[in-house]
DNA sequence: ATAGGGTTAG
């Protein structure tokens, strides 16, 4: 030990005829007090080594603690001095137990304390317990701590008040929430503790409203909250997003001198910025004198996922220390509010600036950007990046590029994710489900579901959503219905919107109108927009007008400004021909102010995202497009094609002005980029904001077999694989 | 010598 060699520290030296086992005020103790740094440290264990002090079971005691509790040390460190204490003694094996609960290992503090009971003299006593329970919440273990609440009981430590309220803790982090209320029933003299550990598990399990009785029985019971009490119950408020209730919050720990602490300010502040309050958060903020790189970092996300995209960048600017939750902040912000351009080239900024090292939060929010703006290529070099580094896909992680891939078009490297990984969690599940739904791949869906059922991963809502869409593409409607009628029965799931607005729509693509009519008027919710959505996207399908025009009013109810129900409508006249209708309604349009989402295209090419809308000549490579399409036209045309103009908008009484207009459409404008650009062995995957219009289908069918290319276009609620002259959807969407 | 907390995530 190079300390031997070089003292840092003058000890008195002992003989070894020094008598160390009644030793309990030995000078050495004084040093381990006084002790700093881990030198120091390793020079006592040297000294103590060498004077045989270490061996005596009390005084090797003092020094595994110092070496365990001490914030120098490391917890490997602590386990070498433990190991080599011949007889540790209760207190010893207590400390063991204790750092390794809080470790990143916690499983060890279970194995320490299965080794105590079976080779140390000692039982566990009531320090014991409340460590090895503490561990057993850690690694969110029911049985085994199932057990150690048995053994407490045994033992005639079942009225302890810490042994309590480490077990309500427990239970509530194993979300055993009935099992923590009897513990919590039984405590006769609760503390503040025993409150603070339900009011803040309750918070935690998203109970929020009972953790808010809770707080208001405790007051009724005149137990004095404290601080951790507080922080319970402004987590509960921010899950609410109880703006009201928040402030109130604020001014009882003002008024009732409850000690406001750093972390006290930091959740204060986190729930006026998630309560949407950004002038009580600036407030607080500025008037807080302690602020550490959470307040900095609740403050930078509090203004990103607002919008306030300027502020939240001078926080970053600003802040002493930018690590990688602040950039997660900044990234996520822009990713959930839609901005997907400008999250990722945050994220190239992070990666060119090299401030801090990309985190798995931070590839989940990027992967998720990437997803949504179909950009496969820098999807594709995150996955990369992940591989590389060789970072361990979590569950987050899976999902995330499991939804990149699916949602970039390449549904086979999402599925390779999915059989590359050991874990799937229900989100992994699901959204290799939905994945294969938005590619029209029922079967194959709902085979996975089946499967799914084989483990012990439960369904959750979420994934029924996504088995009754993969239902509805694929045009499986006996599998949909008797998919719907298990929810409530088999799996507990009640059925919400969501799943009612999946059946309206199955039924209806099927040309099951009145069966969809039915099921909307027995429905036990009332019917939202979407509803009636589903229903008026399926009249126009089958060119229902009468149901279509009470679906469109019975929608407009509830969301006058939907502009798409208007576009529904219209083309439900325009295919059945009743100009008059198309052009009451585009009056109407025009006088209320009303106007259809602009069709988009994008393509990537290189890694360059580029961008169409209908008829605009922006591309710098615009002319060449033009021609291009001009040339396609004139081939299809003479392979038979005719134009079909029943989905158009606007009435345009010339013919060919007609077919102008549909020639401009984004998809074909960025098809006959993508016929110019993109290598002639790559499909040409283009994304398209709206859903994509019948004649464009057509096009992109003939394209596929004259070019003899592969087109793979997402529209607003699916995939369509064009090759050969069909589409994976067989026209059926 | 004992328990209880805040920010970034699908």
């Amino acid at each position: 030990m190079e300390t031997l060699s070089t003292p840092l520290l003058s000890l008195p030296r002992y003989s070894s005829s020094v008598t160390v086992n009644n030793d309990h005020d030995h000078p050495v103790f004084l040093h381990l007090q006084r002790c700093t740094n881990p030198s120091q440290l390793k020079q006592i264990h040297a000294q103590m080594l060498r004077t045989g002090l270490l061996f005596d079971p009390y005084s090797g005691s003092k020094l595994f603690a110092a070496s365990a509790l001490s914030p120098f040390s490391s917890l490997d460190y602590a386990r070498k001095v433990f190991d080599q204490i011949p007889k540790p003694n209760l207190y010893t094996w207590n400390t063991l137990i204790r750092v390794y609960a809080s470790s990143p290992e916690p499983l060890q503090g279970i194995l320490i304390f299965l080794r105590m009971v079976h080779e140390s003299p000692y039982y566990p006593n009531k320090f014991t317990f409340p460590f090895v329970i503490k561990a057993a919440a850690e690694i969110f273990s029911l049985c085994v701590g199932q057990a150690l609440h048995g053994m407490v009981i045994k033992s005639s430590l079942g009225a302890d008040v810490f042994i309590s309220n480490s077990l309500i803790h427990f239970y509530m982090s194993c979300g055993d929430l009935d099992s923590a209320y009897r513990v919590f029933m039984m405590v006769g003299e609760k503390d503040v503790v025993s409150w603070n550990s339900m009011i803040t598990g309750l918070a935690r399990r998203g109970c929020a409203e009972k953790a808010l009785q809770m707080f208001q029985k405790m007051e009724e019971q005149n137990v004095k909250p404290n601080d951790v009490t507080m922080l319970g119950v402004l987590s509960a408020c921010t899950k609410k997003l109880d703006l009201e209730f928040g402030r109130w919050v604020h001014s009882y720990i003002e008024r009732n001198g409850i000690s406001v602490n750093l972390t006290l300010n930091n959740a204060t502040l986190d729930m006026y910025t998630k309560c949407r309050s950004l002038e009580d958060a600036k407030t607080l903020f500025d008037m807080m004198k302690e602020k550490d790189i959470v307040t900095w970092t609740t403050m930078l996300d509090g203004y990103a996922k607002l919008g306030a995209y300027e502020e939240a960048r001078q926080i970053l600017d600003t802040m002493p220390r930018q690590d990688i939750a602040a950039w997660n902040a900044l990234i996520s912000g822009y990713e959930q509010n839609g901005k997907s351009k400008e999250a990722l080239s945050i994220y190239h900024e992070l990666q060119q600036s090299k401030i801090a090292k990309p985190d798995e939060i931070t590839l989940v929010s990027t992967l998720s950007a990437c997803a949504q703006l179909g950009a496969l290529e820098v999807g594709d070099s995150i996955h990369a990046y992940i591989k590389e580094l060789g970072i361990k896909l979590n569950c987050h992680l899976t999902t995330s590029l499991i939804d990149m891939y699916s949602k970039c078009g390449d549904i086979k490297k999402a599925l390779e994710v999915f059989y590359s990984v050991e874990k799937r969690d229900v989100f992994v599940w699901s959204a290799m489900i939905a994945g294969l739904a938005m590619h029209g791949q029922g079967k194959a869906a709902i085979d996975l579901f089946s499967r799914m059922q084989e483990t012990m991963i439960r369904p959750n809502s979420v994934t029924f959503t996504n088995v009754l869409c993969a239902c509805s593409h694929a045009g499986l409607v006996k599998e949909g219905k008797t998919f719907f009628g298990m929810m409530e029965p088999v799996y507990g799931i009640a059925p919400e919107l969501h799943h009612y607005s999946c059946m309206v729509d199955i039924l209806g693509r099927a040309g099951l109108l009145e069966e969809a009519v039915e099921f909307i008027e027995k429905m036990p919710i009332p019917p939202s927009d979407s509803v009636w959505g589903a229903l008026l996207g399926a009249c126009q399908i089958h060119g229902n007008v009468e149901l279509a025009e009470r679906a469109c009013s019975r929608l407009l109810e509830l969301d006058p400004e939907n502009n798409g129900a208007y576009v529904l409508l219209s083309n439900v006249y325009a295919k059945t021909g009743k100009w008059d209708g198309v052009s009451r309604l585009r009056k109407h349009m025009r006088v209320t102010g009303l106007k259809k989402e602009q069709g988009g295209s994008r393509i990537e090419v290189n890694g360059v995202i580029h961008e169409f809308l209908a008829g605009d000549n922006c591309h710098p490579l615009s002319k060449e497009i033009y021609s291009k399409l001009d040339e396609i036209v004139v081939r299809l045309k003479s392979a038979g094609y005719v134009p079909n103009k029943s989905q158009l908008l606007q009435l345009i009484e010339e013919d060919d002005m007609q077919e102008h207009a549909l020639n401009l459409h984004s998809e074909k404008l960025a098809i006959a980029f993508g016929l110019l650009y993109v290598e002639a062995s790559q499909p040409i995957r283009i994304i398209k904001n709206l859903r994509v219009c019948g004649d464009c289908h057509s096009v992109a069918k003939l394209i596929s077999r004259l070019y003899n290319r592969e087109i793979i276009l997402r529209d607003r609620y699916r995939f369509h694989h064009f090759s050969g002259g069909h589409c994976s959807c067989k026209d059926y969407w």
